[in-house]
DNA sequence: AAGTCGTGGGC
DNA sequence: TGCCCAAGACT
């Protein structure tokens, strides 16, 4: 089988031609001929999109790091920032330790290395929130040096090209070396982004357009007709529902009582609604203490939600405060200061929802 | 080293 | 509708 995969210069310099003139247009990037003439990518802004592109779309990602480079231009920018505006500006996208984690990257950036983000790969997975990835991300997108990426679209492309049938994780390791022995010296950066838009555009998950695949002539799979079942994953745990109630309380001058929820766990660091554990059975729900004594009624109706390992039935609950009132969980959040675009998803639900009751 | 950690879109 | 998936990291 070593014919159909003759040499990892020919793959790597056929996929580099293909991106050329495949290359997407993204804020973040600097196109091929650019890069050629000279230009390098802002390691500020390779760090903030692959921070923002873990586990998360394209599409999705854009918007967002618009806003964050406008409103922080400079690393420098980010790390005076206040924690609860990054987390608010981050709000809807999930995963929010990456925020928490991104702020404590952009300090240790700006104490630790003078404002500037290391090349090097060890020293770049010192940072937090930045892991194997995002390392081998930036030091070669932004830096050009030879590391070879292995996300999700790679480990595609990978088990695919070589006909890799082992699960998902336990492949990893043979994954991460065919992807290391495919890396050129020549043009690491645009190679990392051309490998991972070939699985974005053509590798997809289901029904790959192999036949406009540079690398079509050299696919195990694709000669044994076994693409459409790789990648092979390990079977998947059903979701347990849980059960919860949060209080949306409104006092008379048009203020929301919030709380910003402990750093660690689910949505660490985010404003939200006070409430109730969220729980495997609603039966334990009536004992729930209330932020603040009042008439609090139980809207008709639910918000559901699901996150990444359970799903949520929450119960919203509403009343309107009197201005005197000392709340005993969380505090008060001018109407004019609030912004329900701070909230996560599932609170601006729980919102939405509330709203029409008042 | 499994479990934890969000969300929106596609089919 | 329910399930799959997306440029993973951290514990």
């Amino acid at each position: 089988m070593r014919d159909i995969c003759p040499d990892p210069l020919t793959l790597s310099d056929s996929l580099l031609d293909w991106y050329d003139t495949h290359a997407r247009r993204m804020p973040w990037r600097v196109p091929p001929r650019d890069r050629k003439s000279g230009v390098m990518p802002d390691p500020y802004r390779v760090w903030l999109s692959e921070v923002m592109l873990q586990q998360t779309t394209v599409v999705t990602v854009k918007d967002y790091f618009h806003r964050f480079t406008e409103r922080w231009p400079t690393v420098g920018d980010l790390a005076a920032a206040k924690d609860s505006d990054v987390m608010g500006e981050w709000a809807g996208l999930g995963y929010y330790a990456r925020a928490r984690n991104l702020l404590k990257c952009a300090r240790q950036v700006v104490s630790d290395h003078d404002g500037r983000f290391p090349a090097d790969h060890a020293a770049l997975l010192t940072l937090p929130g930045i892991g194997p990835y995002t390392a081998a991300a930036i030091s070669s997108i932004a830096f050009d040096l030879p590391h070879a990426v292995l996300d999700g679209n790679v480990e595609r492309v990978m088990a695919r090209l070589h006909d890799i049938h082992t699960p998902f994780p336990v492949a990893k390791p043979e994954l991460m070396a065919k992807a290391a022995a495919l890396t050129p010296q020549s043009r690491p950066g645009d190679y990392a982004q051309a490998v991972m838009d070939l699985g974005a555009t053509i590798c997809t998950p289901r029904s790959p357009a192999c036949g406009i695949c540079p690398w079509s002539a050299h696919c195990r799979s694709r000669k044994l007709g076994t693409a459409d079942e790789l990648p092979k994953k390990m079977p998947k745990k059903t979701k347990p529902m849980r059960h919860g109630v949060v209080y949306v309380g409104r006092r008379a001058d048009g203020a929301w009582l919030l709380e910003t929820r402990p750093d660690k766990g689910l949505l660490g660091g985010m404003l939200g609604w006070p409430g109730s554990a969220w729980v495997d059975k609603s039966t334990a729900l009536p004992d729930v203490p209330t932020p603040a004594a009042a008439a609090w009624r139980q809207l008709p109706g639910e918000v559901r939600h699901t996150f990444t390992h359970f799903h949520l039935h929450l119960c919203i609950c509403v009343a309107d405060l009197p201005l005197d009132i000392t709340p005993d969980i969380g505090g008060f959040v001018a109407r004019d200061v609030f912004r329900p675009s701070d909230l996560p998803t599932v609170m601006r639900k729980a919102f939405d929802l509330a709203r029409t009751a008042f």
